[in-house]
DNA sequence: GCAGTACGGACCACC
DNA sequence: TCCGTACTGC
């Protein structure tokens, strides 16, 4: 221990050492926090801490997994391995099925992902017979997300008069009871979503003072990393725990808070310090990770923002290379000039595949960048997007798994009780719901009892249900006896999804076979891997429980030979020597959804920050001027951020000119067209610079127009003439935006 | 009453 | 591009 003390720097020693009562460490980006956590962790176990009376609460399970083995490598693994390390889901999650018959839950409860919370809010919303286009499933269940974040229950809306007038003012009066059949449901089928791992524990801890006592005597010692993301809820639990000893060491950096969108407030821990006045403070501003450059050029956008802590990050590390700033006519020329560095880099100066990380603001513009990097022949992994245990074919499969070992489950049921194919239609299954309510019973306990419940089904319906239900309750009656694995064989076999799959005959078709052939393997993998933790048996029950809160993150291996491409959120926490970060557009980078107020935007600008601060050697910012979204083409800016930067650590590429050049390489068609054609997507390629038979409208200011996408506006000025000219125009629905003429069909509207 | 197909709108980020 | 919904035919 005391060796690796020595390869400290002062405040990090202190924040390792610090003792008893409340510690909060300031972390710059690349300030090694994550080796003062460890270190930290390791100090207290070999003070003769019991590892048992530790939680640490992590932001990914991977970032648990790979501390936990430090710690393990320092004081062995036998100590390391009883750590309460993970996150706050994962680690809420396990104190919850202990609890669960408290609070009227299975132990085995479902855990709905966002797609089984927002379908059921949509069948809630049929069933009241409201409107869907006035009740969005989608902002509902939003809504409802940051209601419970803020541990606002169904009762405490109702006692709320502003929230309930916010709702009647944007004609969403019936929100209330929404709410209340969703949390109903949900009980009902034995099921949390997301936000009620952490809002039934704090109910828990609130309800029962003899649980809130017995887990504060258990756990002495409480760190929360990224204490910065946390929401109200999770601080409230945080603050619960620790009351009784006030051990508590959060670390974190106000300048990477970038989740607010999930209830993450940055205030916890700007006001650390009031709710702990005995508060030490250490600040860890040496930055070991990346050149001078982008240290100071990180630092030089961050203080564009106005709320912040004082903090001063520096390096000794070499000044290094300018950000590269590279402009491009289309996203397509981006992706090029993206995988076209990248092999260059590699040839000269022998990097690795996975030195390099391409980040975006969202997951749709990877299409662009893939394509240019299989015509490179670069290899490549897309971390997040739509995740493997959210392909449907996988939970297809899941769905059976979690009805087996929770029958109560209404979304698992709902999705497999016709699939694969077997006569029980919408129809059907609603009477099954108005059934379910009117004798207050799950689904399917309903099919339980067909017999004794008049609902005035067919004979055949009832024997198509039936039929159903045995196969469910055979597949009950086996899942005593076998593991996770085998059942899961079991289920694909009887189902026959491959043979299903296999009729299809298509390259879709094929990706889904092999989908379900990792899906179990992987099942394989981890009963295997439950055989070295003591009491765990490899059971259905305990894989289920794991993988609904599995990322993408957490299975992704930096060690495998590849580019790594993700959004910048997925980036927080990680580093490349080489950082891509394209897309620096006005509307984009920052989000269309974030420039009108203050705050959203300075979240936007955090954002940058984190992506710039996840490079070690060099930085590259690419934009494209015309990018195809939702199949259109939208002309764009590029993003104010990166004149934010001081100019003296940017290199500007040189814009080639463009009257010389093609917008379009069309030898790229050619190429694209040879690889999968699921893959490729329809472009339409504008082949001059300046098309020939365009033709601009004739405009005037105030004159009013229609646009295809943005509706009606109003021009506001005319810039530039002939090809280039350009309008800004108000927008109803949008604001104001300036577009280029030539690229926008405007239709002028007379009065 | 169910199954297959055509079509229009969504998408910002995540546990 | 993908997904959910509406429509249509059996």
């Amino acid at each position: 221990m005391s060796e690796l003390l020595q390869s400290l720097n002062e405040e990090q020693k202190k924040a390792v050492l610090h003792e008893e009562g409340p510690l909060m460490i300031i972390a710059g980006a690349g300030s090694g926090k994550t080796r003062v956590l460890t270190y930290r962790i390791a100090h207290l176990i070999a003070q003769g801490v019991d590892p048992f009376s530790i939680l640490s609460l992590t932001f990914t399970n991977k970032a648990a997994r790979e501390m936990k083995g430090r710690i393990g490598d320092l004081v062995g693994e036998n100590e390391a391995k009883n750590l309460w390390m993970g996150t706050f889901h994962s680690i809420f999650a396990r104190v919850l099925r202990h609890e669960a018959d408290k609070l009227g839950f299975p132990s085995n409860f479902t855990i709905y992902d966002t797609q089984d919370s927002e379908r059921l809010i949509s069948s809630i919303i049929k069933e009241l017979q409201l409107s869907k286009d006035q009740y969005k499933p989608k902002q509902i269940f939003s809504r409802i997300s940051s209601f419970k974040n803020s541990l606002i229950t169904v009762k405490a809306y109702y006692n709320n008069y502003d929230l309930q007038e916010q709702d009647k003012t944007a004609k969403r009066e019936k929100l209330g009871e929404i709410y209340k059949e969703y949390v109903d449901r949900c009980f009902k089928a034995g099921a949390m979503d997301f936000d009620d791992l952490l809002l039934r524990t704090n109910e828990l801890l609130n309800v029962y003072p003899e649980v809130l006592a017995k887990y504060q005597h258990k756990f002495k010692y409480i760190l929360v990393d990224e204490y910065q993301d946390t929401n109200h809820s999770q601080y409230l639990i945080v603050r619960a725990l620790a009351d009784r000893y006030q051990n508590i060491c959060v670390v974190g950096d106000d300048a990477q808070s970038i989740y607010s969108f999930r209830g993450a407030n940055i205030n916890n821990i700007l006001n650390f310090q009031k709710d702990y006045p005995e508060v030490t403070t250490y600040r860890l501003e040496q930055n070991y990770r990346s050149t001078q450059t982008i240290v100071n050029a990180s630092n030089s956008l961050i203080n564009h923002n106005k709320v912040k802590l004082n903090k001063n990050v520096w390096t000794h590390n070499n000044a290094g290379e300018k950000i590269k700033v590279k402009h491009c006519y289309t996203d397509l020329e981006e992706g090029r000039f993206v995988a076209a560095s990248i092999f260059d880099l590699k040839a000269e100066k022998q990097k690795q595949n996975n030195d390099f990380a391409i980040l975006y603001r969202t997951n749709s513009q990877s299409r662009a960048i893939e394509e240019s990097l299989r015509k490179h022949n670069i290899p490549y992994q897309i971390i997040g997007g739509i995740s493997f245990y959210q392909r449907k074919e996988i939970k297809d499969v899941l769905a059976y798994l979690r009805l087996i070992v929770n029958p109560k489950d209404e979304e698992s049921l709902k999705r497999i009780i016709n699939y694969p194919a077997r006569g029980i239609g919408q129809t059907t299954l609603d009477k099954l719901i108005v059934a379910s309510k009117q004798y207050n019973c799950s689904l399917f306990e309903v099919l339980e009892n067909l017999d004794k419940y008049p609902i005035g089904f067919t004979g055949a319906t009832i024997t198509k249900l039936n039929e159903f239900k045995i196969l469910i309750e055979r597949f009950i009656t086996e899942n005593n006896t076998l593991n996770a694995s085998e059942m899961v064989e079991k289920v694909v076999k009887r189902l026959g999804f491959i043979r299903l799959l296999n009729k299809e005959e298509t390259p879709e078709a094929i990706d889904r076979i092999e989908n379900i052939q990792e899906l179990i393997n992987g099942v394989k993998d981890f009963v295997e891997g439950q055989k070295e933790i003591a009491d765990a048996t490899g059971s259905l029950s305990e894989f289920l429980q794991d993988v609904a809160l599995i990322t993408d993150l957490d299975t992704h291996k930096n060690n495998q030979n590849s580019v790594t491409l993700m959004t910048v959120h997925m980036a927080k926490g990680l580093e490349f020597p080489y950082v891509f970060i394209v897309g620096m557009e006005e509307n984009l980078f920052p989000s269309s959804f974030n420039l009108y107020n203050q705050n959203d935007l300075e979240e936007e600008r955090r954002l940058f920050y984190v992506a710039l601060t996840r490079a070690q050697e060099k930085v590259f910012l690419s934009y494209a001027i015309l990018r195809y979204r939702f199949g259109k083409q939208i002309d764009s800016e590029p993003s104010r951020f990166i004149n934010e930067i001081e100019p003296e650590f940017l290199d500007y590429i040189a814009i080639p000119e463009k009257q010389e050049k093609t917008w379009v390489d069309t030898s790229i068609f050619d190429n694209v067209s040879k690889q999968k054609k699921n893959t490729f997507r329809k472009y339409e390629p504008v082949k001059e610079s300046k098309p020939k038979n365009v033709t601009i409208p004739d405009l005037k200011v105030a004159q009013k127009i229609r646009h295809e996408r943005f509706g009606n506006g109003v021009i506001v000025s005319l810039e530039d003439k002939g090809l280039d000219q350009k309008a800004v125009i108000d927008f109803d629905s949008i604001g104001r935006k300036k577009l280029l003429l030539r690229f926008a069909k405007l239709e002028v509207i007379n009065t």
